[in-house]
DNA sequence: TATTACGTTTACGTCAACGTAAACTAATTG
DNA sequence: CAATTAGTTTACGTTGACGTAAACGTAATA
């Protein structure tokens, strides 16, 4: 595992533009070192933006990203904090679990469309 | 079962503006009948306008949707059509999959960070 | 009969999440 | 030394998914 990482290659890993990383550093996602002016991208940077994406493919905004992510960080002490992160955590878990109920839902209703295609092929052949 | 809805009773069922519910149908994924010039959704349609929204919350954007959707409904017998169906299915489960994937992980980060906050929690009493 | 509730169309506005182009720098390579 | 290659900032543009306001029709209700 390499120490740095540079941001086109970060890109190429994740399959995404240059332009969208640099955007996550725009809204204060991601605060990569810099070497000059160039941005150089630490393992937790990556872990960051590898966390970013898996919301991203759960359909949740970057705004609800950084909350979830922040989670993961320590130094949160204050006590206030704490309560509103535990709610915060139940409210994820209640969306996800509707996700996963949706998707189990889909999935059945796939297999069914995918066998009424093979029968209506096997008609057709 | 009612027979038909307004757009206002479906609005309040899914919790929507109607303003959305005639939007799905701007770009073509409703197309309730009409009494006068007042839509009348039949339970077809409500079913439509469910599946929508499922996907919406999985993150599918309406236009991907309107595929999905179209998977249901008879009447495709050509058989390239088939074809391309099954594979958008596979496609879709792929996808689907990765969601899952990622829920999970998801729900096992959510609990360690709760875990952690209530140790914080017990620690701060 | 006036107003309230519910419906309609048309059309411009908004917000998130980038795309895209311009104009520049700095390091490597033929 | 000229030309790639990879990086940068600034800033306007675009797309999807609606929000919002205007201006209007129709039907029930006070």
């Amino acid at each position: 595992m390499p120490l740095e990482y540079s941001i086109s290659q970060l890109s190429k890993e994740f399959d995404i533009t240059t332009r969208s990383i640099r955007h996550y550093e725009d809204i204060g996602l991601l605060a990569p070192a810099r070497r000059g002016q160039t941005r150089v991208y630490s393992p937790a940077d990556r872990t960051r933006l590898k966390l970013i994406l898996r919301g991203k493919r759960l359909g949740i905004s970057l705004e609800d990203s950084r909350e979830i992510i922040d989670m993961y960080e320590p130094g949160k002490t204050n006590l206030d904090q704490l309560k509103k992160l535990i709610d915060a955590i139940q409210q994820q878990r209640t969306k996800l679990n509707q996700q996963l109920d949706d998707i189990t839902k889909l999935l059945k209703d796939l297999n069914k469309a995918e066998t009424d295609c093979v029968e209506a092929l096997k008609d057709n052949h």
